[in-house]
DNA sequence: CCATTTGCCTAACCAACTTAGGCAACCTTA
DNA sequence: TAAGGTTGCCTAAGTTGGTTAGGCAAATGG
């Protein structure tokens, strides 16, 4: 029979369009061996298993996305940083449904995938050098900044802010008009008075 | 055959605590099935398919979640409600892995948890009312407090916060401050100038 | 107390994942 | 360039989870 050229590098890609194409959810092991005219067990000589497969979807995405932010936010600071890296995670979730969805697995601890994400903690740390924040407040702003990026982009994936006339767009810039200005005024250096 | 007295409801109830014991992604009809002595098939009398009773997972956590941010913030404005809303969540969140889990599902728009979903966005403006935003801004306000709350559960759980020996608690309070700062200093209203 | 409804059953199928074992294509190296 | 081993893809077969069809017995209610 003739051989079909897998290797754990082309399915993890074809994996990865597919998981864009159909939803990552549906992503399973049956449709990529069909993409490659292929039946199911092969696949086994190249991915461990199925869920092997999926999280080197989720490194090939984490990785993606790291670099887009680092090309993001390089030569930029404070504000502008923070707008740029803050639009590249979200139009990388945007064109890469499938992918975003698979960096959103829980990674085990020693995988390849949870490494790469370390470098996700690393940029936002970086792209925060403009605001001075020091420790232990530059490892609180790291997660702050995660969260709300990660919250905003999950829900407006899954439909939530869809039900309200308010333009998903303008509420974004608030958001990130937000963060410029919790950064700014970063609550225990700099506590503001109540009103 | 004696007859085990199933229903939807007691379907529902049990499938919750399944998944806060097994975690979500394992509950199964079949698990669910055992827990009353019963065979797979037979539930199918009460709820439509597997998915279905997922969703009613899901309609039940948010509806739970809801009456307990509900409590939280009753009596309470500002800063205070906005401390108490953020624990309810995060406290609810930690009890109830599996349920916070369905919570987070994609939810179709006609469902009884979408339904529920939206008392979340009432609640979280009845919070609001202490900063006397004005809308749109109570509007971005909304999804924001959203989804940095969200999002910083979802990291939290999947241990993305363990890594590093800062106190997850220390940066979920500064987390809750810097909101607390944004919604005082909303952007658009007033905004900060640069330092 | 008979008729109807309802609840749970068995049997059977499909889809996805996985393992075992075989044969043919490829590569090496003499 | 032929013999060797190695590798890649195959078929067969088992598992688990989900689902439908159809039957019998328990509950229900006139």
């Amino acid at each position: 029979m003739a051989r079909a050229g897998l290797s754990a590098e082309v399915l993890t890609v074809a994996a990865a369009e597919l998981a864009d194409e159909i939803g990552f959810e549906r992503l399973t092991l049956g449709a990529v061996a069909r993409r490659f005219g292929v039946k199911e067990p092969s696949l086994y000589s190249h991915v461990k298993n199925a869920q092997a497969l999926r999280l080197h979807v989720a490194a090939v995405a984490l990785g993606e996305l790291a670099d887009r932010i680092a090309e993001a936010v390089a030569g930029r600071s404070g504000r502008d940083a923070l707008t740029a890296f803050a639009a590249a995670y979200r139009d990388y979730a945007k064109e890469h449904p499938g992918r975003f969805a698979a960096a959103r697995m829980t990674l085990p601890v020693e995988s390849r995938a949870a490494e790469v994400a370390r470098r996700h903690s690393e940029l936002t740390r970086a792209l925060l050098r403009g605001y001075a924040l020091g420790e232990p407040a530059e490892t609180d702003a790291v997660r702050l900044i995660g969260a709300t990026v990660l919250g905003f982009v999950t829900l407006e994936a899954g439909g939530s802010y869809s039900h309200h006339p308010r333009a998903v767009e303008a509420s974004w810039g608030a958001a990130v008009d937000a963060l410029d200005v919790a950064l700014r005024n970063w609550p225990v250096s700099r506590p503001v008075p109540n009103p």
